[in-house]
DNA sequence: TTGATTATGGACCGATCAGTCCAGAACGCA
DNA sequence: TGCGTTCTGGACTGATCGGTCCATAATCAA
């Protein structure tokens, strides 16, 4: 082996993601992602193979930028109610930010690739998956220490939470009120009572 | 004025419909659309112009489908509590149906079309208005006669029902377990006590 | 230097796309 | 029987798409 890659692959991944962020799949052209990445065609097609095999990659990404980004208090060994609220209204922060119609980047996949590609759709279920473990233990801690109802299981009301998380997440495309988004927050938490 | 239409514009609209819903804005081509409303190309586009308009129509025919099909219990003059809960669960019927995978036509449009169309973000926007009007109107009589909380207003309730059912037909994307749908919408409907 | 590997840019490909146009058939009223 | 309108099918266009290929240059180890 000789002359080794000349670019960092996780970087170019990040590069990639944002295009597929912003514009969406099919709206991204090879030119939009060669530009954004700064490779020549032959150079990304050798190291990536397609597009569709790209964006299996950057779903990938996606998921640990959310779990070390935006969601990052569900991580903490001790993460219970509080962080399960903050991972929430640091959503809606996030969704008022300038890039916040975006969205969340799985979702968007869940509807425009993943029903005409079974490889995006696991790589969305892994994300997903990803999510709801962290926010079952949450719940679960929650449930112990009392802050959080014991009338559901840690399963259900994990899954609840996914569920309005990706409501969010939606509604974020129309540049919502910050009043809306908090509102919806505020309601949700009842159920956790 | 002589030879009238031969072709009813609603009918041909919900055919259309039924191919964007199924197969999303990007992959439905022309060829599909003719072939399913059995219309020629040059008839099509002497309609409807363009693409584009024609989903900004289906859009509108859409709202009509979702207001008197799945959420017809929202439309009744006296709904109330019972009728919120008839249509979230009606929602998870539909979603659990073989084309339930389609989910919800206008979160659909909403992620990839939208974005990128002033027209279509226009239209989704009506529909969701349309939906939490009556939802607030529902929560309203629910709070009245006691069966909804008033710690919360009409609307920041109704805002999150809308936000749920968002939820519930884009997780309806990825054939979820009935007993997953089920338990959102219990644990939502918590969040109303 | 030599040879193996990687990067680059551009030419090129076949397919598909939305949309245009036209000649003519079908139709209904006067 | 005409006239005006609607409908149809197909030919056609120009653009864009993802993807391939190749000759060449750069880079490093032996």
């Amino acid at each position: 082996m000789v002359r080794p890659r000349a670019f960092d692959e996780d970087h170019v991944l990040r590069l990639a993601l944002d295009v597929f962020w912003a514009k969406g799949y099919n709206a991204s052209s090879m030119t939009d992602l060669l530009e954004a990445t700064h490779l020549s065609k032959s150079s990304l097609y050798a190291s990536f193979g397609s597009k569709q095999a790209l964006i299996v990659e950057t779903l990938r990404c996606y998921g640990d930028y959310l779990m070390s980004g935006p969601l990052a208090a569900l991580g903490k060994p001790d993460a219970s109610r509080a962080e399960i609220e903050e991972a929430l209204r640091t959503s809606v922060a996030v969704a008022k930010t300038p890039s916040g119609e975006r969205g969340c980047f799985v979702n968007n996949c869940m509807i425009e690739v993943a029903p005409h590609d079974p490889e995006v759709m696991a790589g969305v279920f892994e994300v997903m998956l990803r999510l709801e473990g962290r926010l079952v233990e949450a719940v679960s801690r929650g449930q112990q220490e009392g802050s959080i109802t014991r009338a559901e299981s840690a399963t259900s009301l994990a899954r609840f939470i996914v569920n309005t998380l990706a409501g969010i997440n939606l509604a974020a495309k129309s540049k919502p009120d910050r009043e809306r988004l908090d509102s919806i927050v505020r309601v949700a938490l009842r159920a956790l009572d």
